[in-house]
DNA sequence: CTGAAAGCGCTTACAG
DNA sequence: CTGAAAGCGCTTACAG
């Protein structure tokens, strides 16, 4: 055991009476090795024996890369969207021996620089990602993936008559942002509505009622908001109250990625809910660089309460 | 330069003509040595100039740790306490040459281990730790701390008239909720006013509303909520709203740690807004073992709004 | 079937 | 003032 009390590959080397070399053969199971059941089974009783554990730094510096991935989060995680995503690239990774660490609100690119020079990880990954490759949509996103999740809160409310919708923005741009206008745009094309109209719905709760009543005067043949996210479609809800307008009598309002605040507004809100556990699956695998076979992405649902 | 790609340590050395000890001696600053200005110069030079960058594994491989920090996460990131803290962690950590990196929802002790194992971090922390140790708070924590926040909470209602208070908290026990309780009571007991009631607001809101019905029903004289965190003081007001009861004229509602939320509900939301920025940099200098002179924590300040 | 050796890139006694 | 050497703990050609 070295100075550190750290039990090394060397210790159960000598435990078991082989070399280093057939040590860590055995251990990592090393398919073009042939060794005899009885050494491995020696082998594998010394590091158990010892409570052998592999320096991951010492096998990354040989390795050129450890068995860590970083998700670089730019954004709140009070979405159903990032919990799950997040606990599905989690529990992927531990099962393929790997860690996930996150960080937040550092992915601009010398940050994500010195995480590489200083850990090496196996790959760094953003959240949301994916969804915003400036690529076209496949039709597989329009079936179960972002695309798809876009139409379904823009059908919700042409399913209950709307017409005329606004889409309600933040008021400043998430890497999101283009990608999701271009899907909410198509999919009311798609389902013969006329062009969305945007109104971008600040902070604090005035400057939102005031954006809000200005948007209205222009646009009085809206009928529905559709928001980017819940917390935009709660901006949304307290700026219609302070109006003293009607929700969803005089505007109906759809939130976006399920927050835990929704079913506590008045009224409560509907919103898409959004399960991205897969998706953090998908992610892990391709970050491996193995298959993913049979993984596909959960296509979201309507949580109806009263805002529509 | 390695077949990797990356300019070593070798490097530098050969384009700088001196050994690679030397090299690490002059970017290392190693006070233990006198390198002649002329040649640390040229090693500066040299390094700036082939863009070398230390490898952090390999120099943790050495060091026995490398220069990152873990922080556990284990509840929601909503309110200003968690993302202040962890601002201030970051940056303090980036000014002292370390980066921070987040897990989630996994401070289980294997899994500890297992991060350990994996990079080697100069520290594992925990979010709120340090406002959860088992020990008695210090006259300190009652100055600047989570006493101190937790009687500010308490002793806004007071100044409000209330004198029947009871402690609204969340249906499962986070770690901080014992010491929470504890800090609460005593903060009532100073204050001269009777213990403190306790009603467990859950999930969903129907559930919520019914757990209050009840406890009113056999609490009558209780005219004021102090919630455990604006999350429940949310739970709360829309449980009064569903009872028909008014805030804060039937019953006050105070919240704790804000969130971008409690402005947006109806009423808004009363709350304690804390700023732990600095206890994220004194976190950053304990990991570190350095010291803290001059940085005392940030007292809580209340938000006033509309439910008190 | 197994072992001796090289090497990942760094830091730091130690010797000059 | 500077350099040669050891060593952190691992993996993997290579040789037997």
């Amino acid at each position: 055991m070295g100075r550190s009390g750290r039990v090394t590959l060397t210790d159960v080397a000598k435990a078991s009476g082989v070399s280093r070399a057939t040590v860590s053969f055995v251990l990592n199971d090393d398919p073009r090795q042939t060794i005899s059941a009885a050494t491995r089974e020696r082998v594998m009783e010394a590091a158990q024996d010892l409570g052998y554990v592999p320096h991951g730094i010492a096998r990354a510096l040989r390795e050129g890369s450890s068995r860590i991935v970083v998700l670089n989060v730019d954004w709140g995680m009070e979405g159903n969207f990032s919990r799950s995503y997040v606990r599905g690239l989690d529990e992927e990774l531990a099962e393929h021996d790997h860690i996930l660490l996150v960080r937040h609100g550092h992915s601009i690119p010398e940050a994500t620089q010195k995480v590489l020079d200083t850990i090496a990880p196996r790959a760094v990954l953003r959240l949301g990602e994916a969804y915003m490759r400036g690529d076209e949509p496949t039709e597989d996103d329009w079936e179960n993936g972002f695309a798809a999740n876009a139409a379904l809160q823009i059908g919700y409310l042409a399913d209950h008559g709307h017409t005329r919708i606004a889409l309600a923005m933040p008021d400043h741009d998430f890497p999101l942002t283009e990608a999701r206008l271009g899907f909410s745009q198509e999919a009311a094309r798609r389902r013969g509505l006329p062009p969305l109209e945007r109104i971008v719905v600040p902070r604090p709760r005035e400057a939102g009622a005031a954006a809000i009543r200005a948007f209205l005067a222009a646009h009085p043949d809206v009928t529905a908001l559709a928001a980017f996210d819940d917390d935009i479609a709660q901006r949304s809800l307290a700026a219609l109250r302070d109006l003293g307008l009607r929700v969803p009598e005089d505007m109906a309002v759809i939130g976006f990625d399920e927050t835990e605040y929704g079913s506590l507004s008045t009224p409560a809100l509907t919103t898409v809910h959004i399960d991205a556990e897969v998706l953090g699956r998908i992610a892990a695998r391709n970050a491996l660089g193995i298959g993913t076979g049979g993984l596909a992405p959960v296509p979201g649902r309507i949580v109806a309460r009263a805002s529509v």
